[in-house]
DNA sequence: AAAAATATGTTGCATTTACAACAATATTAT
DNA sequence: ATAATATTGTTGTAAATGCAACATATTTTT
């Protein structure tokens, strides 16, 4: 097995790459198929859709975005009319909770049918046992970084 | 084998996060550690490394990045003194090709040397063998994506 | 009870980024 | 030859992002 001897060569480097692909695909299929909502959008709406009840600082571990930028894709998913958002307490904390409105499930409902296809053909060369594989090792990964990363959020 | 029915559950969601993660703990590890680099430099740096007499816009294909933004990381890199810039051919064109400067090799294996613990430490809960194969796997999964996207560089 | 610390959300800001437009040059088509 | 197209790099710009600072409210410490 020889050693990497350049980031080019390395896990990370591929790590990086993929995502940034990724997310350069995932712009461009929303507006291909017209989607009206941005993909961090989406993540945060399906975050929702299986969180319920969760408040701002919670969601934002969940999608990996500081405080700041939840709030303002909230803002953004508040005033398209597919959250509603309302004070209530956590440990008895006033907090800031969301719930999906009508509007929202069948929006999320409607992009999870959009970009079924692409979501498939992306997997095309991998066999079901190398893309579990991949899933649990990088599962393994992130919980390793985790453990040296303290998140300030 | 549960269908994944929400993104949070999906292999998509875990590359973006690790992606993330990895970006942010990236800058957090250069700064503590004073490197006067950015982690996209070192990128830039360790590529022009080995891949010598490349001109900007295939260095921009290889660190992923437009043009626009490879140029200006070259700009940061020439003017902190560890890259030279100059013209040359490719195809009977003019294009910009780059070198290192001594300083530059030395930068590199400076960091190289600095970033060593924090990479080893980070695949501390991985075999071997699963990192061969996570890394395998990506190749192809990013292999896949490259076909369906058309890079506007 | 008062002070310090913590939790939560918002605002401001500097940096990064992707794209579009442009400039300059070379190649290809007509 | 002339026009159209392609290649390469730069500049401008709007959007996203992460962080620091701030405002509130609550808990913990003294």
């Amino acid at each position: 097995m020889p050693k990497s001897l350049h980031y080019t060569d390395t896990l990370n480097y591929e790590i990086e790459q993929v995502a940034r692909l990724l997310r350069l695909i995932s712009v461009r299929v929303f507006e291909q198929l017209e989607i009206d909502v941005t993909p961090d959008e989406y993540v945060a709406l399906d975050t929702i859709l299986c969180n319920s009840s969760i408040c701002q600082r919670d969601l934002a571990k969940l999608i990996l975005k500081d405080r700041a930028n939840t709030g303002r894709i909230l803002n953004s998913l508040e005033e398209k009319g597919f959250i509603t958002r309302f004070i209530d307490t956590k440990n008895n904390r006033l907090v800031k909770k969301m719930g999906l409105t009508e509007n929202g499930v069948r929006k999320i409902q409607q992009i999870n049918k959009k970009i079924e296809g692409f979501i498939n053909s992306s997997k095309r060369k991998l066999t079901d046992e190398e893309l579990e594989n991949l899933h649990c090792s990088l599962k393994k990964f992130r919980c390793n970084l985790e453990e040296v990363f303290e998140m300030n959020i």
